[in-house]
RNA sequence: GCCGAAAUGGCGGAAUUGGUAGACGCGCGCGACUCAAACUCGCGUUCCUUUGGAGUGUGGGUUCGAUUCCCACUUUCGGUACCA
């Protein structure tokens, strides 16, 4: 019997499914396992081989785990809102709920485009999804408790005192208690201090406006991309060299008044979180990287009124510095252009200069300011800041090279000690004081903490490091001019988008003040627009809903005219107020999905306690690396916030974390050979140069031996050779090869060309001539030779690139799975390489993992016509060590997630019992289930067939018995210096000595010594010999 | 620029704690089967100037012994705060 796959796949694909195999259950008695991966997102193009990597690791696992005796939640759901689906609509007209829709479930698309579908696309490779959990999170019902949690951070503050979020109900009855002198919150810089009577005597607009300073989310002055002429703002990857993606537009860095989430409240928590969560170092590390934690000093420097003509009084520059013992060191302060105090200190005579430079900083990228290190550049404002020890005069610059979201957006400058800082003062030719005993500063500044002592710095001099920070902020204290404090480089995350694709803020503006929607009255739907892009006055896109006012009486979307025009006014109240017109972003969705998956019984979507305590986090998640600083620390933020709340009980979403790496085309070059400029071939008049393809060795020669290359036109071409032959140089000048992207669908696996299909494919290379291997020529209109028997063939050139549509090289996994099947699909994913490395696809290599799957059947088709044949006979000796080694093997990589090694070990267990003919039930059974998690489809069959009525996931996984393995001898290698020259068989109970002198007294050895006297001899009983000298 | 990761035959990769470099698979070569092809099976396959020598991106170091540990560098990939 063959190996019919297709039909196996199907048939037990359509079991699982029916019979509910793969449903989580709650409650359950055995422990929880909760396997997860990243959402994805369900793009048009569709799935590449690339996207189920991850998928089938994680699947892999869960079954293992199934296998293992837990209780097992392994569900799956889409992020569903976001950008390509966005564009996709500005592009085609079409609503992206009808797209997105179309994306997961298929169907065709306005422009003709039949879409299988992510859902069919991944229900063929047959996942143990639990689908009855699924999530969208474009689903209203789904981002109802987004727009909930959203509320639920407006409505909460963070107590420093306690370390945890609370309602802002606390907040407001203690400043009606007592002010807000005694409170210790996260919240924005300078809120000046009121007393119990203040508060209460404020007005509610007052009111509100101060608490909008202490909410976890709130609304603030942020800096965005702006492009005029798209009237939008855009991400940083949608700008290219400074301009935009779309059209080449400018961009310009403004402010804009924006939602953002007060993640920095939690920064520290976030940093010490990593320490009690199994992710991989490196990704900790960047997460530690990018909350940037860091200790020193906030300084404050007093600007001199008398030296700058600028009107400001009593005002400071603070600063937050790691090296306050530099501080005798500074000789100029640095800011951030784009600070409004920039604009008020500069000096009337500097006022053109500077203002040029702002200009000129709005148009690069905050990426591009950071990344550029070789230009520098900055102006000078005119003003002057005064030292708070020595009282002199400092200089105050701009550059480009300060944030302004970073830190206070100023810096002292310590030259000396700071390579920017001495870059700048070099080419602005400012002073650099040394504070370093005994270094040299001539050449370069001196960041080397532990080697410093400090001089020219009064009561410092002398002092270490550690000891000079210390005196440094001690007096920095006594005088009022600072302090030490703990600095964060993790910003406030700015939370609006100006597009229609994303959650709608269930938020209404109430006399200019963000009022939120209560929970009975979500979710709050998205409106219909006729065009997704900004309003003609810049406003987004749900500027153009006509439908998008709250009516707070009927607590209903009523149309925009109702809003009264004195809605501002009380008087001329009538309760109904414009809605907000951003979006949420991307990740707002994604921040809490694991959660939801939990339960999907309830009417209302809410989760029952019940059923979070049961499953707590993930315990296994499997993702991209790529979401390091994104939805891996905004999940854990919200996470951290629900945890405060009270409304879960763990703190940390995800326990494990595997990155897999991505999967890579191997994409195929032709090379067309022709003139750089057609003209320039009329200096070749009888020749007519046009649709050579060239070979990839060919196109080598041609540009190492070239009178070699043009021997290959001789006598085929003999006019065109001889004209080419009279002056080489000119020819070289003028002919040149192009690689051309070639389908990878046209490559065999001996990398060799279908040129016919090629050439149906780009019918303008139908008269095109190849050039083969060997030198002849074929051309596939037939006019010339045709290929014959035994003729020689075009080698593709490859090079390993992303995949992507673009290039060709993109492998449908559904085309895998009808040809090979998705046993083989998830044997050769896995085979490919470690998970966590990114490597290239190339579908030559699949055939080595379809004919071990073949191999595995006819292991148990060894009856006569390929019957199914298994004995109950006692298995041999042999087969059980086999057996054994292979479920200790399998056992050992799928724990430390090397499923590519595992894959070989079923091959070699398969090579191995096919050899020693086994058709012993006790090797075969165990040997299925051992095989089910990678090759669920052929387990199952084979289950079955073994008589076996339930499915194979319902199994125990085999126990290893180290028995069967037992060894008496060793075949020890040999080596001298650590060359291994022979191996020797040896009783493994031999001692040291033992084996030193049973090696000494071999003959070989004698020979490879040739006579020297061996100056040591190691031995590593069991392991190796090597013999010095 | 900064942060993180990777580099081993023609190709994907293996070597789990410093102990036989190249498991397993692709490709390639030879052979069997076949009228023939495909399939399948068997054998071989790191390189070289082959009584031997070299070899895990490059250059150094530690060690009896280094793909593995240390130092310096090169190249490629990912992230860099509005792609997901």
């Amino acid at each position: 019997m063959q190996y019919h796959f297709n039909d196996i796949e199907a048939k037990w694909q359509k079991y699982w499914a029916e019979n509910g195999t793969f449903h989580a259950q709650f409650p359950s008695d055995k422990p929880k396992y909760y396997v997860l991966d990243m959402f994805p997102y369900p793009s048009g193009a569709g799935l590449h081989v690339g996207h189920p990597l991850g998928y089938i690791a994680s699947d892999v696992y869960a079954r293992y785990k199934r296998l293992k005796g837990f209780n097992v939640l392994h569900p799956q759901g889409y992020d569903s809102f976001g950008l390509p689906a966005e564009q996709y609509a500005i592009q085609t007209g079409q609503h992206p709920a009808v797209t997105t829709k179309v994306n997961i479930e298929g169907g065709v698309d306005n422009q003709g485009n039949e879409i299988a579908g992510y859902r069919k696309q991944l229900d063929k490779i047959g996942f143990s999804f639990d689908w009855s959990r699924e999530v969208r999170t474009s689903d209203p019902a789904y981002y109802k408790w987004t727009q909930w949690i959203f509320t639920l951070l407006f409505d909460s503050w963070y107590n420093r005192d306690t370390d945890k979020a609370e309602d802002i109900e606390s907040l407001v009855s203690a400043f009606a208690k007592a002010g807000n002198q005694n409170i210790h919150a996260v919240c924005d810089d300078n809120i000046a201090a009121f007393t119990a009577d203040q508060w209460n005597a404020f007005s509610e607009k007052e009111q509100q406006a101060i608490l909008l300073q202490y909410r976890l989310t709130y609304l603030a002055e942020t800096e965005v991309n702006w492009c005029p002429a798209l009237g939008t703002v855009l991400a940083n990857d949608e700008i290219v060299n400074g301009v935009s993606e779309r059209g080449g537009h400018p961009v310009v860095r403004k402010k804009m008044t924006q939602w953002s989430m007060r993640i920095s409240a939690y920064a520290e928590r976030l940093l010490q979180g990593l320490e009690k969560i199994d992710w991989s170092e490196s990704i900790k590390e960047t997460q530690r990287n990018w909350i940037g934690k860091s200790v020193g000093a906030q300084v404050k420097f007093k600007i001199k009124n008398d030296v700058s003509s600028s009107a400001v009084e009593n005002a400071y520059i603070e600063v937050f510095t790691t090296r306050p013992d530099t501080i005798f060191g500074v000789s100029f302060m640095t800011l951030a252009p784009e600070l409004d105090l920039v604009q008020e200190i500069t000096t009337p005579e500097q006022k053109a200069e500077v203002d040029a430079y702002i200009e000129a900083t709005a148009k690069r990228s905050e990426r591009e300011r950071m990344a550029d290190v070789k230009t520098i550049s900055g102006a000078f404002t005119g003003a002057y800041a005064e030292h708070p020890f020595t009282k002199e005069p400092i200089p105050i610059w701009i550059g480009d090279y300060v944030l302004a979201g970073y830190g206070t957006g100023a810096v002292m400058a310590v030259p000396c000690g700071d390579q920017r800082d001495y870059d700048f003062a070099n080419h602005f030719g400012i002073a650099i004081p040394n504070v370093f005993e005994g270094v040299d500063i001539s050449e370069e500044a001196f960041a080397d903490k532990d080697n410093t002592v400090i001089a020219n710095s009064d009561f410092l001099n002398g002092l270490k490091y550690k000891k000079a920070v210390k005196l440094a902020i001690y007096e920095l204290e006594k005088i009022g001019a600072g302090s030490g404090k703990t600095n964060y480089r993790l910003r406030d995350a700015v939370f609006s988008r100006q597009r229609y694709w994303g959650e709608p803020f269930p938020v209404y503006y109430k006399d200019g003040m963000p009022q939120m929607i209560a929970l009975e009255h979500l979710p709050l739907e998205l409106p219909e627009i006729e065009k997704y892009l900004p309003t003609e006055d810049g406003a987004p896109p749900l500027g153009r809903a006509d439908v998008w006012a709250w009516d707070t009486k009927t607590n209903n979307v009523v149309s925009n005219d109702l809003v009264s025009s004195s809605a501002v006014e009380k008087s001329g109240d009538n309760g109904i107020y414009p809605l907000e017109l951003n979006t949420m972003p991307g990740w707002a969705g994604s921040s809490w999905y694991f959660l939801k998956y939990m339960d999907n019984t309830t009417a209302d979507g809410s989760i029952p306690k019940e059923a979070l305590d049961y499953w707590g986090n993930v315990d296994l998640y499997i993702g991209g690396s790529e979401h390091g600083t994104g939805h891996l620390l905004y999940s854990r933020f919200w996470t951290k916030f629900l945890f405060d709340r009270g409304f879960i009980t763990i703190d940390e979403p995800f326990q494990k974390m595997i990155n897999q790496g991505m999967i890579l085309g191997t994409s195929a070059f032709a090379y067309k050979f022709q003139a750089i400029d057609p003209d320039m071939l009329l200096s070749y008049p009888e020749v007519e140069m046009k649709n050579f393809f060239i070979t990839e060795n060919q196109s080598k020669l041609y540009e190492t031996d070239t009178l070699t290359f043009f021997k290959i036109f001789e006598e085929k071409y003999p006019l065109f050779y001889n004209e080419i032959i009279e002056d080489i140089e000119k020819a070289k000048g003028c002919l040149k090869t192009f690689p051309v992207h070639v389908p990878v669908q046209f490559i065999n696996a001996s990398n060799e060309l279908d040129i016919e299909g090629f050439a149906k494919w780009r019918p303008e290379f139908k008269e095109a001539t190849f050039i083969l291997e060997d030198g002849t020529s074929f051309s596939p209109s037939g006019g010339d030779v045709r290929r014959t028997e035994g003729a020689s063939v075009y080698k593709v050139g490859r090079e390993v690139e992303k995949m992507s549509k673009s290039k060709y090289n993109v492998v449908n996994p559904d085309d895998i799975c009808n040809q090979y099947g998705a046993d083989t699909l998830r044997m050769y994913e896995m085979f490919l390489g470690p998970l966590e490395q990114a490597k290239p696809w190339n579908t030559a290599g699949i055939t080595g993992v379809h004919s071990f799957l073949k191999k595995l059947w006819k292991l148990y088709h060894s009856g006569t016509d390929g019957a199914f044949h298994v004995s109950d006979d006692a298995a041999s000796k042999d087969s059980l060590k086999t057996l054994h080694k292979t479920i200790k093997k399998a056992e050992d990589d799928i724990e430390n997630f090397s499923f590519n090694t595992s894959v070989s070990t079923f091959m070699i267990a398969t090579n191995e019992l096919t050899a020693q003919k086994c058709t012993s039930r006790e090797v075969l059974a165990p040997l299925a289930i051992l095989i089910s998690p990678y090759a669920p489809h052929i387990a199952e069959e084979l289950w079955s067939k073994l008589g076996q009525t339930t499915s194979i996931s319902e199994a125990t996984f085999p126990v290893f018995e180290a028995k069967h393995l037992v060894e008496s001898s060793k075949e020890y290698p040999i080596s001298f210096n650590g060359k291994m020259r022979f191996k020797l068989e040896l009783p493994l109970d031999l001692s040291k000595d033992e084996i030193e002198a049973a090696v000494m007294a071999n003959e070989k050895t004698q020979h490879y010594l040739e006579g020297r006297t061996p100056k040591k001899v190691i031995v590593v009983p069991g392991k190796i010999v090597n013999i010095v000298g």
